[in-house]
RNA sequence: GGGCGGUUAGCUCAGUGGUAGAGCACCGGCUUUACACGCCGGCUGUCACAGGUUCGAAUCCUGUACCGCCCA
């Protein structure tokens, strides 16, 4: 046996130390603060990428609050992490903070009652008010953002909190902020490098827009939610058309039909009067009008939603634009370009009703002129459609012609299927998900939000002579200057007195998209730019663990930036984490109500039980949250120690593994070993932990009481010997099998016995296991596997009868009669003295028949 | 409308061609010197439905229903 499974498996007497009556309570606290101590989880720089398994975190918002979902996930990917620990790999396992954007924007204004007026000079002596007033405090952006900074902390050091009580195995030295110095530099730095490249570019397009956050928002952070509306039916002059947004008509720029659709074939090429306004609009023909819809002809507006985008860029039409970013109409002058009119003053009487009304005033009064003008060919039509939203958002998102940074993305479409196939997901079919985002993208990203608490971008932008913003012209940040703010630094070449000045410069306004900063967590923990030596030793990384709802965000984003800046993958797995169901089988959130307090959790169940709970979710599957499967955790974390207990307590003497059920545990606890080895290389963590308890409680059950008169030497030393030696190295294997799983109970456990921590302990081997035998023949294999069956067969078969003849245990049995095969007869001897003990039978009488038989003969009275 | 996943005991879930499983719950028994947060037993099924392939299907194929999610 070599040196290190020999200090693996022995056991050294002067080395225990017992608890009188272990106990779960307070395991937590004691190991939180050891562990920071002793440096168990952190990273060493030294060692080469091979040896190395880094995961790329997903940083919480840290303005939202913890619920059981991030329990539930984080839990999975620390169960991994601990495997590779185990398994000798070095481990770079860093958490983050994603703090930036909007969440923590709103929590700031509600909390301290300010808001921010980025017109306003930086006030340093300003100092929140005790109590919010209730007339919001207008401060600049600079003290904005340090309040935000200031809140953001605070939420921090409860999140670590939360993560360290459950037990994660994060290197707490390495935690970054999606908007502290290091992500800003890289954020800006990436930035800087896609401009250079001509991938990130800024044009004046029409942008989806939040009327009440008053920003732009990306494709993916819409979601469609189905509100009522109605089809309204309307003439123009030869046509009906048919629109949900009437109120739009004085934006109309054409008409269209599909291609194919004979009943409009003949207006293709032609002209229209739209109604009220007059205005001539020609009819074309286009494959995206569905001829089912409606009257099989719309009305193409700009914009009243994205298809409208797509006709008004594909068939060249002109730009009339009436909403504006707050999501009232503007006023118009008709009979000047581009508001040509039959009509002029017609148009402008009834367009002068609806000017500065929000578009849903603006709809009514419209309908209402309409009606009057008999333009309304049918009663408005009921119906309910799906209408684009941002996710965040109360109101349906409008299109806005504004200025906006975008990153390219596709021309890439091909590429990024490609590095979708090349990445392992767990589990597979969640690739899917993926391939469905990425053929479904029908613009490039836009990156900038009209916000203050994020990443601004590095640039500025040169003052004419004249005063004319020359956006054309955007003067980029030197990279050894990142990160900046072009709010209060000065461009190379200018004086900051020049700000805002005729022959001066104007910063950007905008700040970067959340995702574009978090898309780049694997190049701010790997160290990249800045840091070679760590980013050789880390990327691409080993793992991204995330929820299969930001595939299309986080995922997506991730992917697209490692492509553009590194022609790579950003790490080599992905595991997808499924939701927490409630009761009703409805998915857990904030929203519905019916969260629960994660620590609350923690402390009423006990960490180790609740990631028993969260082990048992496989990857990618939905999980019932169910407080009975913690239980069951808790209680395995209790039998664990009694169990550890039991073996421990009387271990001498210790001798070699030669008594047959030995023999067959420890090659049934090396079979276990091999399985739920690939189990865990395969991301399978939930079998890993299934099959280890299934094989902890038979041992509990079955081979502890089989061997119990055993090893308290009632058979004399060798068999004492035999059973002590495999009841240590059972247990030491089963504990670091335990130990990704039960991290405190098994450090516990681990301390009784043994130095250092388990959590750096080798990861059991099939080889450790059997080194521990010394006859490994075929023969020998097969009768020690038959031994230790017969011998539960008998157990199980005794204590059914003894059960059903309700005789206590302390009952001794006078005689039990064995008919067996010839082979089981042979056996007997070998496993009759434990069943003696481990059953109370006086006597066993044991003969070749068939069928087999186990009959209990009869019981001795109580003395 | 397109796609993905699911439907197995009262509940939560394993089970990829060979006699339907586990835990919890429930019922009965047991103070047994590791553990009553325990131990020993017992009960529990039209494997959603309908076809097909096969000697044999919970498992493979086709379709349907319902639940959940993603996309449009």
């Amino acid at each position: 046996m070599p040196d290190a499974t020999r200090t693996l498996l022995g056991f050294d007497p002067a080395r225990l130390k017992l608890p009188e009556k272990p106990a779960l309570e307070g395991l937590e606290s004691k190991w939180m603060p050891r562990w920071e101590e002793s440096g168990v989880y952190r990273f060493d720089r030294t060692r080469s990428r091979a040896d190395v398994y880094a995961i790329d975190t997903p940083p919480p918002t840290v303005s939202g609050s913890l619920h059981v979902g991030h329990v539930f996930s984080f839990t999975h990917t620390d169960l991994v992490a601990r495997f590779h620990r185990m398994r000798g790999r070095m481990v770079f396992y860093p958490m983050g903070w994603d703090d930036n954007g909007l969440p923590t924007e709103r929590r700031v204004q509600n909390y301290y009652g300010v808001r921010c007026d980025p017109s306003l000079p930086y006030d340093p002596s300003f100092a929140p008010p005790q109590q919010p007033p209730k007339q919001p405090i207008s401060i600049s952006r600079p003290n904005f953002i340090e309040l935000c900074a200031r809140l953001t902390v605070e939420d921090e050091k409860a999140f670590e909190h939360l993560w360290k009580y459950l037990g994660l195995s994060v290197d707490w030295s390495m935690t970054y902020a999606t908007i502290g110095k290091r992500a800003q530099r890289v954020s800006q730095l990436a930035f800087r490098r896609l401009l250079e490249r001509k991938l990130a570019y800024q044009v004046e397009a029409p942008t989806l827009w939040d009327v009440d956050f008053k920003t732009a928002v990306a494709q993916a952070e819409l979601e469609d939610r189905e509100v009522p509306g109605a089809y309204y039916r309307i003439r123009f002059e030869r046509v009906e058309i048919e629109t949900t947004r009437p109120e739009l008509i004085a934006a109309c720029v054409a008409l269209v039909a599909h291609p194919d659709d004979e009943r409009y074939k003949p207006l293709f090429g032609k002209e229209v009067t739209t109604p009220l306004f007059g205005v001539r609009v020609p009819v074309k023909a286009h494959a995206l009008a569905d001829p089912e819809k409606g009257s099989g002809i719309a009305m193409i507006c700009t914009f009243g939603d994205i298809t409208d985008v797509t006709w008004w860029r594909e068939l060249g039409l002109p730009v009339r634009a009436i909403v504006q970013p707050d999501g009232t109409l503007r006023e118009v002058t008709w009979g000047e370009p581009p508001w040509q009119s039959v009509d002029p003053d017609r148009a402008q009487r009834f367009y002068n009703d609806i000017a500065r009304l929000a578009a849903p005033k603006a709809r009514q009064k419209i309908v209402e002129q309409l009606r009057g003008s008999g333009d309304l060919v049918a009663e408005p039509r009921p119906i309910t459609h799906a209408v684009k939203f941002y996710e965040k958002g109360d109101r349906p998102l409008e299109i806005i012609t504004s200025r906006q940074w975008f990153i390219k993305t596709i021309e890439f479409r091909d590429a990024l299927l490609m590095r979708g196939r090349e990445l392992k997901w767990h589990p597979e079919y969640m690739e899917a998900r993926y391939e469905n985002w990425v053929n479904g993208l029908n613009g490039d990203w836009c990156i900038s939000r009209q916000r203050f608490f994020g990443v601004p971008f590095p640039v500025w932008y040169p003052i004419s002579d004249v005063g004319r913003i020359e956006y054309e012209r955007p003067i980029a940040a030197r990279p050894e200057r990142l990160p900046i703010d072009p709010s209060t630094d000065a461009p190379p070449g200018y004086r900051a007195e020049q700000r805002g000045q005729t022959g001066g410069f104007i910063g950007d306004p905008d700040v970067m998209d959340t995702w574009a900063t978090s898309s780049l967590s694997p190049q701010i923990v790997c160290g990249w730019p800045d840091d070679a030596d760590l980013f050789a030793r880390t990327f691409p990384m080993d793992l991204r663990p995330q929820a299969h709802d930001i595939i299309r965000t986080w995922l997506f984003s991730t992917v697209l930036r490692s492509h553009l800046e590194h022609d790579s993958l950003p790490w080599s797995h992905a595991a997808i984490s499924g939701w927490i169901l409630d009761p009703d089988r409805k998915k857990m959130s904030k929203s519905k109500g019916n969260v629960v307090t994660p620590l609350a959790l923690l402390e009423e169940h006990g960490s180790d039980g609740v990631r028993y709970w969260a082990a048992s979710g496989r990857p990618g599957s939905d999980t019932a949250f169910d407080t009975n499967q913690m239980r069951v955790g808790r209680r395995l974390a209790i039998k664990l120690l009694n169990a550890s207990k039991f073996a421990l307590a009387a271990a001498e003497p210790q001798g070699t593994i030669s008594i047959p059920v030995d023999r067959a545990l420890m090659r049934s606890l090396a079979d276990l070993v091999d399985e739920v080895t690939s189990a865990f290389e395969a991301y399978d963590y939930a079998r890993v932990l299934q099959r280890t308890e299934t094989f902890f409680w038979r041992f509990c059950d079955d081979y502890l009481e089989l061997v119990k008169g055993r090893r308290y030497g009632d058979q004399g030393g060798e068999g004492a010997g035999s059973a002590n030696a495999a009841l240590v190295s059972a247990l030491s294997a089963l504990l670091r099998l335990f130990a990704p799983f039960l991290p405190f109970v098994t450090e516990e456990v681990w301390s009784w016995w043994r130095d250092g921590s388990i959590h750096t302990a080798p990861w059991p081997t099939s080889d450790e296991l059997r080194s521990t035998i010394a006859d490994h023949s075929e023969p020998t294999r097969e009768l020690d596997r038959r031994a230790y069956e017969l011998a539960t067969h008998v157990l199980f078969e005794v204590r059914k009868q003894r059960s059903e003849a309700k005789q206590p245990l302390k009952v001794p049995i006078t005689k039990v009669i064995v008919k067996a095969h010839d082979t089981a007869v042979g056996l007997m001897p070998v496993v009759e003295d434990d069943l003696r003990s481990a059953l109370r039978v006086k006597a066993f009488d044991v003969s070749v028949g068939d069928p087999q038989e186990i009959t209990v003969q009869g019981y001795e009275p109580l003395a």
